[in-house]
DNA sequence: CTGTGTGCAAAGGGTTTGCAAGTAC
DNA sequence: GTACTTGCAAACCCTTTGCACACAG
């Protein structure tokens, strides 16, 4: 269960390095979309750098994809399925709430397949929700 | 017809300066989201943060809306159906070719409406596609 | 030991803010 | 004339690049 972190870097031929270890506990830990800031707040004494270079590297790994919310902030999130080396099969759509900014996956969510439309060739889509998350509604009742 | 901009200036209550018409004018000749980087390009000698005060303008006022395409440029599009400020209506769907950068308003093409889920108060969906734009296509069998 | 990862400094690009001068109404 | 708009400078933030040192295998 701890060590699903130190799996995937080795399924992934990655160095098992301290803060690539941290990074992806965090991920596995908050089953949700994670910001660069956000892991920087997180994980305390990192190198922004650094935490940019080890997303991208994920990324290329097929470990995490990008979470496209309409915000400003680059999320990435954990794939869930296996995902190759620039074969991300991310087919889900994403929610962000408007109030705290959290972003997470709605994998039952599946974006809308289309291979053709108005002369275009589709090659993936994207969809994502904005809204007010549980936890936002309820403190609003406050 | 080459007064709609003029037009739309008026019914919004804003001061018809000659960058204010000539943004609005691209807009509407060239029926596709531009980025401020592009409207810059195509107007020759404008400064660019007028620039970006001029969308932000147009887009608290309802004439344009943010077309999310997955790009890191931001692009608005022209908003066809009736926006009002703060109620913008832009429920269609976005296509971004991967190619040229082209991103236009699939009108066709509504987001899926989607009230509540998995306990989320949703407030908005958008959905965007990437592939091939029709004259990449033909660019690439030559 | 060798190649990869990290940390720091610096640079790059997009976007915003402040302020004085110019312009629409 | 008054309020809004523009243009310029500077600042801000996010992200990338270069390079020397440190570390995993």
């Amino acid at each position: 269960m701890g060590d699903s972190a130190v799996q995937i870097l080795r399924s992934n031929k990655l160095r098992k390095t301290p803060i690539r270890h941290r990074v992806l506990q965090l991920f596995i830990e908050e089953n949700k979309a994670l910001s660069n800031k956000e892991l920087e707040r997180m994980l305390g004494s990192v190198d922004r750098i650094t935490l940019y270079r080890t997303l991208k590297t994920f990324e290329k790994n097929g470990i995490i994809h990008e979470a496209f919310d309409g915000t400003e902030n680059t999320k990435y999130a954990l794939c869930h399925q296996a995902c190759s080396e620039h074969e991300h099969q991310d087919n889900h759509a994403h929610f962000n709430c408007v109030v705290c900014d959290k972003t997470i996956c709605l994998d039952k969510l599946p974006t809308p397949h289309i291979d053709a439309l108005e002369g275009l060739a589709i090659k993936s889509s994207h969809l994502f929700l904005k809204g007010q998350c549980g936890e936002c509604m309820s403190d609003q009742n406050k």
